[in-house]
DNA sequence: CCTTGACCCTCCAGTGACTGGAGGGTGCAT
DNA sequence: ATGCACCCTCCAGTCACTGGAGGGTCAAGG
């Protein structure tokens, strides 16, 4: 099967799978005439990436998301462990995300938000707190 | 005041403050040394980007931010705007969080983290829905 | 046989927002 | 004179692609 359609199936980029190649994440075989040539079990690995990818894990976690796949024989607590870490990540960046909502609500309730200049955003971001010099 | 100084007032590395330079958001004097020279209204405005970009403005809303700042009779009305069109993203980013923690969540509870081989994560992972072949 | 168009190839460069390092100059204290 | 912290410029690397140039291949239609 050539790149267009194996990347259809895996629902990826075909430059995206050139990428993936390039990196050492998939190792096509090559037809005479110079095309990739991607079977089933190849597919199937683009798919997982593509899977794991749109899951919010590195291309490193990936590879190694892999080759535990790839290992039969490896413990499920390791791709738990690989997966727990990850929420944790995501956990992470859901507060942090907040904290700026927040802050950023905060500041735009406070702004007027008509013709007038002045705008407490601004004055936030240039470090203009009531009553506290920053300077 | 060297770039050192400088960007510890703001709260920068000062490699950072060199891609600022390089990227032309600030414009520091020099002096007869080559030195860079930053006066306070220079500090200040690095510490607006700082507190800016830590908000999760990109280097472009900076940019726009920075001469509304410095536009003294723009409508407080278009920095609303742009705060609250950031304000989206950032829902829309802890929306896609959510739905990813959810799905990761389900796997890992799913998983019995044991020694056995067998992983719904990787199962997942792999697009093995129960009751279907894929090779 | 020739053309058209969709597909494929490789290689290079760019994205965003820095970060790291090489290789060298400056300023100040000892 | 030496040491050290600081400064300079320029180049390369990060991450995960993405875009484009400049070509080759293949099947269909005329």
């Amino acid at each position: 099967m050539n790149v267009g359609e194996a990347a259809r199936r895996a629902g990826l980029p075909v430059k995206t799978v050139h990428y993936y190649e390039s990196i050492g994440l998939v190792a096509p075989a090559r037809k005479s005439n110079g095309y990739r040539d991607y079977d089933q079990t190849l597919v199937h690995k683009l798919a997982f990436l593509q899977r794991a990818r749109s899951l919010g894990f590195s291309i490193d976690e990936c590879r190694g998301l892999l080759s535990l796949y790839e290992d039969r024989d490896r413990a499920s607590r390791d791709v738990k462990a690989i997966a727990e870490g990850k929420l944790a990540d995501i956990e992470r960046k859901i507060a942090a995300l907040r904290t700026l909502h927040a802050t950023l609500t905060h500041l735009v309730d406070a702004c007027h938000g008509d013709d007038r200049p002045d705008c407490p955003i601004l004055d936030d971001l240039a470090g203009a707190d009531p009553g506290m010099d920053r300077g």
